[in-house]
DNA sequence: TATTGTTATACTCTATAACTATA
DNA sequence: TATAGTTATAGAGTATAACAATA
């Protein structure tokens, strides 16, 4: 870490942080997204439940919870929820039947999709203002971060 | 709007997403930049309260309420914490004293720029995984959005 | 005894509504 | 009567703690 670019003297400004900024957009997004899934009966975290059981990152409720960086608790009522719209199902493993084994359904992976569809329309609004190719350098960095950061799914 | 960037058939999954992973990064920086405020005894949202007094888009209560986009009595909390650590002064407009005028007090410019020492320290956490010139291109872009999303300030 | 899931409870953040004072 | 600010109250979201079932 040189000086010119490191920690030292660096009159850098609070707005002009990356940790500023992503968390007044990071807020932005919340809120359009959350808006967005409203029709769906859905929160943003029921979103990063079913991302997480439609990737395999987690079968149990409580792996499930690692993966999310959220309480197990949580998990259970947001799984609760889904049960009810019929986006997943839970049933009790066989070989330990103190886990709750969850899958996604058809009707999950349909809601899963309007959830993409969502999502993308939120990107539009938000991203209008950036020309194809900022875009998506954008995106290959947020992923980049979005990677390293231990990546709370939702 | 073309069909091959368009809204057109597009097989974009909700991880890619920008928003979705804004929400996710979002909620990773404002947890540590709370954990990185706190012995500040100072809130992310005291924060921006600072930034939009000290950048003079605020001088009013009403006015610091729509900046940051919260309800004004939001900002009055905010502000008895700021006025209770010398951060900012609240004195009457005399041309109209209903109104609350903020100013910054050099103890509060003070601990502006630790809340930005702050900051930048989980910039350089976060985004420890980009090589400079892809992280001064990311700010970049991130300011842009932020610039145009109304921008409400933390 | 340890672990998975669940339920009951409490805490944090922020909004809404009722109120005071000034205009 | 309308507006700036304040106070009181309520709601959403999530965590902690106590508990039940299974290992």
């Amino acid at each position: 870490m040189t000086d010119a670019e490191g920690t030292a003297a660096r009159p850098q400004t609070l707005p002009g942080t990356l940790t500023f900024q992503l968390v007044t957009l990071g807020a932005i997004a919340t809120d359009r997204f959350t808006e967005a899934l409203a029709p769906l009966g859905l929160k943003p975290k029921h979103a990063g439940l079913m991302t997480v059981v439609s990737r395999g990152l987690a079968a149990s409720q409580l792996e499930a919870a690692a993966a999310m960086g959220v309480v197990p608790s949580l998990v259970v009522s947001l799984a609760d929820h889904l049960v009810k719209l019929g986006a997943i199902e839970r049933v009790r493993d066989p070989r330990d039947r103190r886990r709750q084994v969850l899958t996604l359904t058809r009707q999950g992976r349909r809601l899963l999709e309007q959830c993409a569809a969502a999502a993308r329309s939120v990107d539009d609004e938000l991203a209008a203002a950036l020309p194809a190719e900022q875009r998506a350098a954008f995106a290959r960095s947020l992923s980049d971060l979005a990677g390293r950061a231990g990546l709370p799914t939702a």
